[in-house]
DNA sequence: ATTGTCATGTGAGCACTGTAAACATACCGG
DNA sequence: CCGGTATGTTTACAGTGCTCACATGACAAT
């Protein structure tokens, strides 16, 4: 009863099924519209207002799953970090994440996105405190607030700028490993063994 | 009437006159579009289209704009950086560059910007450089231009985190205090001395 | 000065967008 | 069965980017 056969007038699952459009067509590159959604999910041009408010409502909710989605790609099969490597890493998936789903990104990050009462602060809210509990864990004697934005900072940095074609466009393995070595000579690193700088572990 | 005084039908310098009305209205909050820079700058709905392919075109204007503005706050009323604090100076300069101009800022990066052969992509290359070069002053003995991506990003991702409202709000002074927390972190600096950590100077 | 050419401005017009209002349909609880 | 409500449709309007045909006037050659 979703996103099944349902008698035509009434959709099961509209939202979902608008959402799913507006994500396809953003990562396909197309042109992203009210309109367009619609039309993608088969129904007609405003019927989309039953379920967003306005365009940004929809794009809101597109940065929410998102934030969902990023913070999946940075916790699912892998342990929390515990080495400075182990947030280069992230840091890799960060950067992989901003480039394999550009225009999600830019929803995500490159909006107005007026702090009004979101889930989508508190989505991005939680991918921080993900982002600082890490860095806190890794260097537990760090100022971990300051250590994480600065760490956040960087990693987004380079998403951004590797977006916008600001480097020399690469394969997906030579910007990781763009993303390493930034982190390493930030961090001084030694990288072969998984230890910190200082004592963590 | 408005630049020169020109006969009304011709305007003398309507490519000039619409980059400086988009600009301010960008730096204003309106909306900005081609009829309403048209607008205002007192000119028909397709006026500006003598001047720019297309919208892009203008926005690609205004960008270069900005760059060349960025990297004067950059370079203007100071020498070439010589510290790690000078560096972390320029990173305060450059987000807060970001801060006060934020619909530009978002024009210059935030973009899909094809490489097209622009001046735009040349603007962005020599604010590159200029980084690039910054960094490979203070720390010789660094691999520079790792060094300089790492830290025009993590100057990059602190302005548009700061942008989107992603760091608590704070005050222009609140906002450099936490750039250079963030430089400090990274770079380990002796704020006190302008010594660099290795062997600068 | 007259003329022709060309850059620059105007106007109407198309396809599209976001969004509001009025209407239609079908599910759901009495 | 019946009425309310959620959901979808139609219609409509203002605004947009952009094209094309036309108007205007600056300037060079005559």
């Amino acid at each position: 009863m979703s996103t099944s056969g349902k008698s035509g007038y009434h959709h099961g699952d509209l939202r979902a099924a608008l959402l799913e459009a507006a994500v396809q067509m953003l990562e396909q590159g197309e042109p992203f519209s009210m309109r367009a959604v619609a039309r993608r999910a088969g129904v007609s041009p405003t019927a989309p207002y039953r379920h967003f408010a306005d365009r940004e409502a929809l794009e809101s909710a597109v940065a929410v799953e998102g934030f969902h989605d990023l913070k999946a790609a940075l916790t699912e099969g892998r342990d929390a970090p515990s080495s400075a490597t182990d947030l280069a890493e992230n840091a890799v998936t960060y950067v992989s994440f901003a480039l394999s789903r550009p225009a999600v990104f830019r929803l995500m990050f490159g909006n107005e996105c007026d702090d009004t009462n979101d889930q989508r602060v508190q989505a991005a809210a939680e991918l921080h405190e993900l982002l600082a509990g890490a860095v806190g864990n890794v260097f537990p004697d760090a100022d971990a607030p300051t250590l994480g934005t600065a760490l956040w900072s960087l990693a987004h940095g380079l998403a951004f700028l590797h977006l916008d074609g600001k480097f020399a466009a690469a394969s997906p393995e030579e910007v990781a490993a763009r993303v390493r070595s930034a982190f390493d000579a930030v961090l001084a690193i030694p990288r072969i063994a998984g230890g910190a700088t200082g004592d963590a572990d």
